[in-house]
RNA sequence: GCCGGAGUGGCGAAAUGGCAUACGCAAUCGACUCAAAAUCGAUCGAGGGCAACCUCAUGUGGGUUCGAAUCCCACCUCCGGCACCA
């Protein structure tokens, strides 16, 4: 793709061309200069409206995709502008994270310094777009200033008893230390550094109670929120009704028996069904209930499910796996001994960490029932198909209308009621009980990582778990890090940081040295905005009161299940710790598509397929970027990159920029040109050039409210058409066009700013009017009358086939409207003289369809 | 496997029960030019016909309807998420 150069020299002398590249950063200047888009939150002589945009991170390089996001969502800011809204617009950096780890030991700096840099060259890119976002909100989460607000967050939610510490398995190479789930390679587990076996090791690790909002979290009333993203958080959360049930461990040589042994089922109709038990191999009474002559086979298991993934152990196609321990169980519903067993493909972090196998109906406890070679019971079935012997080895898939067999007392229950009744039935004699689980866990933020925010508590041998007082935060990262060239956190062997004295007491102590996950940062950074400097508190209460919920959220897809789910549970820990009164962070969401390389993969560097949006700033300027990428299509599709139809968005603006500056050429290749449409007066054209404006202004202010950017952009490029087609006849450049080409403009302004405010200002200077930003315009009204037309054209149908169209008053009434169709004289030549069996006008006489025997 | 989303010209796409293919790209032709580029104009789903027009076409097969790209049923393909959650 060349750039598009005005070197034609006839051309030039006759008119100066649209070049971007002289007008973009002197707007952007002036407009920042004048502090255009800095945000007076204390006006509220306005209604407000606060318009976020997932911050980026700062990675080094800001791609195309970004530009995907942020220039609708710019184009939504100034729209709102124009209807009179006071925006907030604010824009910062998701700071903290891996990579600046990961390219620090690579390169032997500081993260912070690599970070900083990062951030100041995506300012530069993110200014060259021409956004209106308020610079002087801007948030920086590795700034002390920012993480010592985590900091004081995690103490309230610590005394809250919203924060707790538990031990849990991390991944654990033994060269590089901890690592993250991703750097964990391949089926044999290898450490994506060193290739060294990675292993599972019990880390004690700091956790959000997050589960405790897993039923609020399923209701989504009062939000707009996308569809697909409720379903993903809704699937995320997973509840699950059912019963819990307690069987006894049976008495046995090595074992007294009775220890209770609760297990979760969704299916307690089918308890009756129950030939064995599978324990996870974490749970705790494996260890107490395992045979002696069975404790090195259960020991060696143990050990092999330690080392396998979540990802192996959970994969579905995967072979059962599991021993006996040598115990069994006691059925509460019928007193039978079944065999337990301990399997990974039961979960010690779900439910109870046990299970009653019912392979009769259980996929999975079939599929164990049939590699151990263990007893199968069917105890449900549709009348007429009751199994004929209980040994009938089949696993039979659930249907409706069934009923209880072999189920003693219960036998002949409609299954959809019988689970309810054991379950009350066992209540009654304290075995059991109905109960909820869900698959949502607490939130773990513990990372063993330098590069995040510190956990502000101390370990003291006396005095236990101490949070670090208020007043001494933050706790800082220390400027110096020292990696050692490896992964494991330099923070662990800072011996400066390390060593501390107990708040309470004043024995040595150590601090934490885990950080926390960076979506913290993200799960309360748009609070900060409203007040990025204040330092007594992390939000300003009656500002976020007056601000938040926020209004529209944009940002991707890909956060549906992390940090838009975060971002809503954390909003609910600040209301129940008195912070805040809000449950809700996000009343309106749009996710955009994503932009994926030209092969049609995610962009990312190591891929080698990310567009770089500076060079096309330079050869086509931002507005045209902006426009195209609004153009290529709906903006929730996204799509792999293509930039082939850029140059006739480029073109559109070149047509703008020659309609408003030499509206009296002629080109000569245009035949027409100069001429008015055969039939048209000059009343008449102006008639129709101020119909066409109208009616797009009509169109392009519903495609603003709906994000049809796409369609919005279409509809321009089709004005300009009709306003070409005046160009150089006599009623160019007089009052219809005139209010036509304003028209234009001011709808253009909020997608393309820089060529608009240009133009606006030209025309001022023109008439002798002082100059007014374009950007503080009140978007127009339609004038509902000029866009009326006299007649309109209405297809005529004969049997669903379109066979004519008639040209009708527009006021017409359907008696007249009827007559006129049967009349036009293909419709008469085609019906032949058959009286039409039924004649339907559609959408208030819009078209006519005559039916008549085929 | 389960849960979402999507399949329309050579390409990006428009139309969400009523004129299929708006707008743009590419392509072809023409004007301007010594020439090229840029610019302007025209043509542009497939097949048939001298033509007016006709027939077919929105992933595939059925259905509902006066009328279906759009709604329903079954299937195919692609993309995203979850993935032994008892």
């Amino acid at each position: 793709m060349t750039a598009p150069q005005a070197s034609d020299t006839t051309n030039r002398t006759r008119m100066e061309r649209y070049d971007a590249a002289s007008i973009e950063p002197r707007w952007q200047a002036r407009w920042n200069e004048l502090g255009l888009y800095r945000t007076d939150l204390h006006d509220d002589s306005r209604p407000k409206f606060f318009l976020l945009t997932m911050y980026p991170y700062p990675s080094g390089d800001l791609h195309i995709g970004h530009w995907y996001i942020k220039s609708p969502t710019d184009a939504i800011a100034r729209y709102r502008r124009m209807h009179g809204y006071n925006v907030f617009f604010p824009i910062g950096f998701d700071a903290f994270g891996l990579p600046a780890e990961n390219a620090a030991i690579k390169n032997r700096i500081n993260p912070r310094d690599w970070t900083m840099r990062n951030i100041e060259h995506e300012r530069v890119q993110l200014r060259s777009m021409g956004a209106s976002f308020d610079w002087e909100s801007e948030v920086v989460t590795c700034d002390p200033a920012f993480y010592r607000w985590n900091q004081w967050f995690f103490l309230q939610f610590l005394k809250a008893g919203l924060a707790y510490r538990a031990v849990s398995p991390v991944d654990w190479c033994p060269n590089d230390g901890t690592l993250a789930r991703e750097q964990v390679e391949g089926v044999d587990r290898r450490c994506w550094r060193c290739g060294a076996k990675v292993e599972k090791r019990d880390l004690a690790q700091w956790y959000l109670r997050v589960t405790k909002y897993a039923d609020e979290l399923l209701d989504f009333t009062g939000l707009d929120w996308p569809e697909p993203i409720k379903t993903m958080q809704t699937n995320w959360i997973g509840r699950s009704e059912g019963g819990e049930v307690e069987f006894r461990s049976a008495p046995a040589a090595h074992h007294a028996g009775g220890e209770p042994i609760r297990v979760f089922t969704t299916r307690p109709d089918t308890l009756f069904g129950a030939t064995f038990m599978v324990l996870a191999p974490e749970h705790p009474l494996v260890a107490t209930l395992t045979a002696p002559e069975h404790k090195a086979e259960v020991e060696a298991y143990v050990a092999k499910a330690r080392a396998a993934t979540e990802i192996e152990r959970l994969s579905t196609d995967r072979e059962k796996t599991g021993v006996a321990i040598g115990a069994e169980a006691i059925n509460p519903v019928n007193d039978e001994r079944i065999p337990i067993f301990i399997a990974d493909y039961v979960l010690a972090g779900y439910g109870t960490g046990a299970i009653m196998a019912v392979p009769a109906h259980d996929e999975r406890d079939f599929a164990f029932a049939k590699q151990f070679g263990l007893p199968i019971r069917r105890v449900v079935a549709e009348p007429g198909d009751e199994p004929q012997e209980l040994g009938d080895a089949a696993y039979v898939a659930h249907g409706a209308g069934e009923r209880l067999v072999n189920s003693g007392r219960f036998s002949g229950m409609p299954a959809d009621q019988a689970g309810k009744a054991i379950v009350a039935w066992l209540g009654e004699q304290g075995r059991g009980k109905p109960a909820v689980t869900y698959r949502l866990r607490d939130w773990l933020i513990s990372r063993q990582r330098y590069w995040g925010t510190p956990i502000p508590v101390i370990y003291c041998d006396t005095h236990g778990i101490v949070p670090v007082p208020d007043e001494e935060l933050p706790v800082r990262l220390p400027d110096t890090v020292d990696y050692r060239g490896s992964g494991e956190n330099p923070l662990a062997r800072d011996e400066s940081f390390l060593n501390v004295t107990c708040p309470i007491g004043g024995e040595p102590a150590r601090r934490e040295t885990d950080t926390m996950d960076t979506f913290i940062d993200s799960a309360w950074y748009w609070y900060r905005y409203l007040s990025p400097e204040k330092a007594g508190a992390a939000l300003d209460v009656k500002l976020a009161e007056a601000w938040t919920p926020v209004d529209q959220y944009t940002g991707g897809a890909e956060h549906a299940v992390m940090h838009l789910l975060y971002a809503r549970e954390f909003t609910r820990m600040m209301r129940d710790c008195g912070i805040l009164d809000q449950d809700e962070p996000f009343k309106r969401l749009f996710n955009q598509g994503q932009i994926l390389g030209t092969d049609g993969e995610r962009m990312s560097k190591s891929r080698g397929n990310v567009r770089d949006p500076d060079d096309l700033v330079r050869t086509y300027g931002a507005d045209t970027i902006r426009l195209f990428l609004m153009f290529m299509g709906p903006w929730d599709q996204g799509g792999p990159w293509s930039e082939s139809g850029i140059g006739g968005v480029h073109k559109f603006l070149g047509r703008v920029w020659a309609l408003a500056m030499d509206p009296h050429r002629v080109e000569p290749g245009d035949p027409l040109g100069g001429r008015l449409p055969a039939g048209q007066d000059a009343a008449a054209a102006e008639a129709a050039i101020r119909r066409v404006a109208h009616q797009t202004l009509r169109d392009v202010t519903a495609d603003y409210e709906a994000f049809r950017f796409n369609t919005m952009v279409a509809k321009l490029m089709e004005l300009a058409n009709a306003l070409f087609r005046y160009r150089g006849t006599e009623v160019a450049g007089g009052p219809a066009w005139d209010e036509a080409l304003r028209l234009m403009l001011l709808m253009l302004a909020p997608a393309a700013p820089h060529v608009t405010e240009e133009l606006w200002s030209r025309r001022a200077a023109a008439a002798g009017r002082s100059w007014s930003s374009i950007h503080l315009e009140s978007w127009p009204e339609v004038d509902v009358a000029a866009a009326s037309e006299a007649t309109r054209e209405v297809p005529v149908q004969v049997n669903g086939k379109l066979r004519d169209r008639i040209v009708v008053p527009t006021e017409v009434d359907a008696a007249t409207l009827e007559r006129m169709a049967l009349e036009a004289p293909r419709i008469r030549e085609i019906l032949a003289g058959r009286t039409p069996l039924k004649i339907i006008q559609a959408g208030g006489g819009r078209l006519v369809n005559v039916v008549v025997r085929e």
